[in-house]
RNA sequence: GGGAUCUUAGCUCAGCUGGGAGAGCACCUGCCUUACAAGCAGGGGGUCGCAGGUUCGAGCCCUGCAGGUCCCACCA
């Protein structure tokens, strides 16, 4: 870095240079050991078919921070990488894929598709991976897992054998939900309920006489939304208490295309008051009829293809689509005269959240695991605090999942994911769960096996993700070492996907919880508010953004002005002012390298609190407290918050004050001020690494020669040895006086170029003494000429404009301007607010339950308020009196 | 139907355990002051959704109401 740098900062030139040289210098490596206190986050591995988006930017941008700052505090901090295999995600991808080259899964076999699988997972797989670089990741990319791979495929079989054998999971035919279109079950948790409109068909079965035939004037009418769906039924229910309806149950009525006789049953999960008070049964595509069969003992019939036509049992409806079918349904029983009414009616439908299909209830067998003993602990440990949540709302989502949590489907029909570890024997009918391939029925001794052909939810490998990533089931150092890990960092969007699994399977399976805090966050919208998403491309490229702004740039963005759990809008401008900030630090830098001789690096061996002036002192304080508050607000994972200080106090504090402040003194420029520049600077420098990590490194390393890295220097720490509370209170006075002289500069249009000479007028001595010694700053910060300083107003023309300050009166001689009229106006204006202000210190404090209860503290700084308020009106009624005597 | 959350300056949002209303952008005025016009100095603008309550004191706590967003839920 020289004196020749260009005027604004290049991030494209430094941040591909300075990453390389973290990765070269192994920063990001973390290695077991004892000596010292590891912590530990795990990534949310994303999936392979991805690309970053600003999802992604926002979890991994709070994620290097935290790690960042942890790397600082001297954590030996792991950060562990991955990715997931996403299996119905994947595949749908390469079913797509294999779609445009004419052919699909079935043609070309299983093995070759997990071959074509394995080649896309090392084709994109690594993308995703440079992606997260580019936005400064800090993870030990020597660790990078992968979900399928070896290692995590051995803790996926190991659990699955494990659980199987405690009973934790198991194979039953229950009522799952099916996409007819992906060719798979779901679990619950896939489901979306989307509001669709619809129709209510009120329609009718003929009732059969006694004798057995079918009456020609009785009908049974019904209201159901799903017509197609009566050739399933094996019954029609009514409420038992319905008057209505009660002489009917245990009678029959006819489905009529069918000629299917089906029992009127009694079941108190009818509502009277809706539609007309009987429910059609179908079992088996519909939860609650499913219930309400098993209640009456009642066959189930399918009538549903896996692709959602109508099969065998549909009798003339077969092989139609379920849409037709329920168009040609309703025809037959118009045909019939028995359609009552057709009414709009709009109400949820399930859809599968990956490709909005239409999901479908459906009976089939599958693997379960049975969550009602497993969830114990996931719950004891949100309850207790042991696993904590932020921001602390989300509790209350927590339990409102753990409370309903019902069993979950773990099957699925799809190639892409771990294979069930099941065999099951043609002879014997045995199922076998094993490790290992089984090739010979241990119970029959029989050779005809096969594996079962489903794979495993996705879900169910990451569940494990914080410790099989670790080395699980082998007890190795690492797992023994950074397990549990710390914080979790992920969006509201997959706690109950994600997070809740890994609670409970870190109990199950490690006997401790997984992490100990949960940071969620919320989604990054766009300018609208609209969820960013690829089929509505109001998407925002992080990596377009990176590539123009700089990924400092962006990660600020996207820490600013956010509190945890929230949704946040996304701003291009928001953006350019991150990027400004960048470029207002570099220039900063510029100026320190120019003024502050880089050749001689100012060691904090050197410093002497006697080469200080009190502006030195006063930066100094002011970064000491920054470093405390901004340190407190990241032990609390108030990022924005801390980000936000960073930001006020480079650019409010140390640019437009303190090197406004310091440069009359560059001609002779001693120890002191450039001690304190690079001091400060740097020390603002490590508070921002985290958030800004490539800029900060860029002039942290110019600043200090000595140093390595920004990133594995040591994090500021409070020192009493630079508060300096005296040159705070000192330097605030100058600051309020000079603030006073450009107002009136700018209310009275003195042109800038014209220097205006003052009197400062200060009745107390000490502070009469700040002024002499900050004299020089109202040349420099606010254009004065000759500067007087008195302590007593004797011999200052009466028409002068004064203004008036909690440490100086400072009268400006403007005798062509002065209007006394506007100047008396001014005053008494100024008069009342401060008497507002004395009116409120002076309640607070002549209350006695105030004075009883209030922090000691904030009574001091009110009374000392009251003080300085009244010295100043005191100031102001002097001035009036005076200014009354002119008129 | 249950629950959560939001309503603060023209826009987007901060505001920690109740104690003098903030930022960025936009707008107005004046400045190319040799670190930075991606900048500097100054300014206007808010009954903190509405109505009550608790308190010496409420943007913050409690209750009700209105509007927005989201999650959960088997009413055919």
């Amino acid at each position: 870095m020289h004196k020749d740098l260009p005027k604004t900062y290049d991030p494209k030139e430094a941040e591909d240079t300075i990453y390389r040289k973290w990765v070269e210098k192994n920063y990001f490596h973390a290695e077991a050991d004892p000596s010292r206190t590891p912590f530990t986050i795990v990534i949310p591995p994303p999936n392979v078919t991805g690309q970053l988006h600003m999802g992604h930017a926002l979890d991994n941008t709070i994620q290097d921070i935290i790690i960042r700052f942890k790397r600082m505090q001297g954590f030996n901090t792991l950060w562990q990488p991955g990715t997931d295999h996403a299996s119905i995600a994947t595949e749908l991808r390469i079913m797509e894929k294999l779609r445009e080259e004419g052919t699909c899964k079935e043609e070309i076999g299983r093995e070759r598709f997990l071959e074509r699988a394995w080649e896309w997972k090392e084709e994109y797989g690594s993308r995703i991976i440079n992606q997260l670089k580019k936005l400064g990741a800090s993870c030990d990319w020597e660790r990078e897992r992968f979900t399928m791979d070896e290692g995590l495929n051995h803790a996926v079989i190991t659990v699955f054998c494990k659980m199987y054998d405690q009973g934790h999971i198991y194979r039953g035919s229950r009522m799952i939900n099916w996409c007819p279109v992906c060719n798979t079950s779901i679990s619950d948790a896939e489901v979306e309920h989307e509001e669709k409109s619809a129709k209510l068909y009120h329609m009718s079965y003929p009732l059969i006489e006694n004798d057995g035939s079918v009456s020609k004037t009785e009908v049974l009418t019904f209201a159901t939304t799903r017509p197609e769906t009566i050739l399933g039924d094996t019954a029609v229910a009514v409420n038992p208490d319905d008057e209505r309806y009660k002489h009917l149950i245990g009678r029959k009525v006819m489905i009529p295309m069918l000629l299917r006789a089906i029992p009127i049953v009694a079941d108190h999960y009818v509502d009277k008051e809706f539609g007309t008070g009987v429910v059609k049964i179908t079992p088996a595509h519909d939860p609650n009829d499913y219930e309400v069969a098993k209640r009456n003992n009642l066959p189930e019939i399918n009538v549903l293809n896996d692709d959602a036509t109508i099969n065998e049992n549909g009798g003339a409806f077969a092989g139609m689509t379920r849409e037709n079918a329920r168009k040609e349904v309703v025809k037959d029983f118009e045909n019939r005269g028995l359609v009552v009414k057709i009414e709009d009616y709009t109400h949820n439908v399930g859809t599968h959240d990956r490709c909005g299909t239409i999901i479908e209830p459906m009976i089939k067998p599958q693997w379960f695991v049975r969550m009602d003993e497993l969830i114990k602990p996931a719950v004891e440990a949100v309850k207790t605090g042991d696993v904590r949540l932020i921001p602390e709302r989300m509790d209350k989502q927590y339990y409102s999942w753990t409370d309903n949590i019902r069993d979950w489907c773990i099957s699925r029909q799809l190639w892409w994911g771990h294979r069930i570890p099941a065999y099951y024997c043609a002879d014997c009918r045995e199922i076998t769960v094993a490790k290992n391939t089984v090739s010979v029925c241990p119970k029959c001794a029989g050779k005809n096996i096969e594996q079962d052909p489903d794979t495993l939810d996705t879900w169910f490998s990451s569940a494990l993700w914080p410790f099989s990533t670790l080395g699980w089931p082998e007890e190795t150092e690492d797992l023994k070492y950074f397990y549990p890990t710390n914080v979790l960092v992920t969006g509201y969007d997959i706690l109950f996907f994600w997070v809740i699994r890994m609670i409970f399977s870190g109990f199950a399976h490690m006997g401790k919880k997984p992490f100990d805090t949960v940071l969620i966050h919320g989604l990054v919208r766009d300018a609208n508010g609209k969820k960013m998403s690829k089929s509505l491309g109001n998407g925002i490229d992080p990596l377009l953004l990176i590539d123009k702004y700089g990924a400092d740039a962006l990660r600020f963005t996207l820490i600013t002005g956010n509190s945890p759990g929230n949704d946040m809008r996304f701003h291009i401008e928001k953006v350019e002012a991150s990027r400004n900030f960048a470029n207002k630090i570099w220039n900063a830098a510029r100026f320190i390298m120019m003024k502050a001789a880089p050749d001689t690096p100012a060691e904090e061996g050197c410093f002497s609190p006697a080469d200080l002036e009190p502006v030195d002192k006063w930066i100094l304080s002011k970064a000491n407290h920054l470093v405390k508050e901004v340190t407190d607000n990241l032990e609390n994972f108030d990022l924005g918050i801390a980000a936000q200080k960073i930001y006020d106090f480079i650019w409010d504090e140390f640019c437009d004050w303190y090197i406004e402040m310091v440069k009359p003194r560059t001609g002779e420029f001693r120890s002191g001020a450039r001690f304190t520049l690079i001091h400060v600077m740097t020390k603002a420098l490590k508070l921002l690494h985290p958030f800004m990590p490539f800029i900060t490194e860029e002039i942290f390393l110019s600043l200090n020669s000595g140093e390595e890295s920004v990133m594995i220097s040591q994090w500021p720490e409070y020192q009493t040895e630079f508060e300096f509370l005296n040159e705070e209170k000192e330097v605030g006075l100058i600051k309020e006086a000079v603030r006073g002289i450009r107002n009136i500069r700018a209310e009275m249009n003195v042109p800038p170029s014209k220097a205006l000479d003052l009197f400062v007028v200060c009745e107390k001595s000490g502070d009469l003494d700040a002024f002499t010694r900050g004299c020089a700053f109202f040349t420099a910060l606010s254009r004065a000429g000759e500067v007087t300083l008195k302590a007593e107003k004797a011999g200052i023309p009466d028409d002068a404009v004064s203004v008036i300050t909690s440490g100086a009166v400072i009268y400006i001689p403007l005798t062509e301007l002065v209007d006394i009229a506007k100047e008396t106006e001014r005053l008494d204006k100024e008069e009342k607010h401060l008497d507002d202000e004395i009116k409120r210190v002076e309640m607070m404090l002549s209350n006695p339950r105030f004075m009883e209860k209030a922090p000691p503290d904030k009574i001091k700084t009110e009374r000392e308020k009251l003080e300085k308020f009244i010295q100043m009106k005191q100031q102001i009624n002097i001035r009036l009196q005076q200014l009354s005597c002119l008129s």
